[in-house]
DNA sequence: GACATTATGTAGATGGTCGATATATAGTAG
DNA sequence: CTACTATATATCGACCATCTACATAATGTC
């Protein structure tokens, strides 16, 4: 088994939520790191907003761990973009870190007194 | 336009996630902080535990905020134990935690391509 | 007596996020 | 033409919550 399966604890609560975010972005179509902070704020109405400061280590992580891949552009000049998209490992972690996340917020809910619909 | 939200991070949402599983337990009836880490532990299915050097200082923090409140229980020689209550200040809040939390369900599953039932 | 369980507590290490800073280009306002 | 804003990537130190480990103390058990 070479895949690992993300277990959502209370710790690795906002380091797997930061990821999936990313990731599931990742899955609409290739793009660079910029894009993807303004489409995830746009998406979330807001709500969820990347710094620079913590996007590019998380991009540079997830490349070094093959989920994703990058490829600079180079547009004559302009060129300075870096574009990734997700590798098939990454849509596999993808796929279970959705299952985590439904799973988590089902029981979370559950402690919480709340049904889950 | 809106007004200002307080945009919560990823961070502050892992923060307020142990708070909450903490005061709703509370709910359920004053217990000490034992009790109430194997009472999250057994509810969820063993997925959410509680280390030690995570509970008590939380404990000790929402006591000081006056969200909850703790008394020594002084049974002769064996008592040993702080029981701690909710106040109503904490009630209040985890309301206000339970509504922040469905609407980041709601904002999260939308943004990772799930519609929300 | 040694050990496990219940029960609370603190200190140092770890690790992720945030704010600030840096670089570089392009377009626009003054 | 200078200043400023936006696009775009990147790194570093500060901050802070959690984890591991250690410490205490009483009770029950082998």
């Amino acid at each position: 088994m070479t895949s690992k399966e993300p277990h959502l604890g209370p710790q690795s609560f906002a380091k797997h939520f930061n990821e999936a975010l990313i990731l599931s972005s990742l899955q609409d179509g290739p793009k660079h790191g910029y894009q993807l902070a303004l489409d995830i704020e746009e998406q979330s109405g807001g709500r969820f907003g990347f710094k620079h400061g913590t996007l590019y280590p998380i991009l540079h992580k997830l490349e070094k761990e093959g989920l994703i891949e990058g490829a600079w552009s180079d547009e004559g000049q302009r060129g300075k973009r870096k574009r990734y998209q997700l590798t098939l490992a990454g849509e596999l972690y993808l796929n279970g870190l959705r299952k985590a996340w439904r799973d988590f917020m089902g029981v979370f809910s559950g402690v919480m007194g709340e049904e889950v619909s």
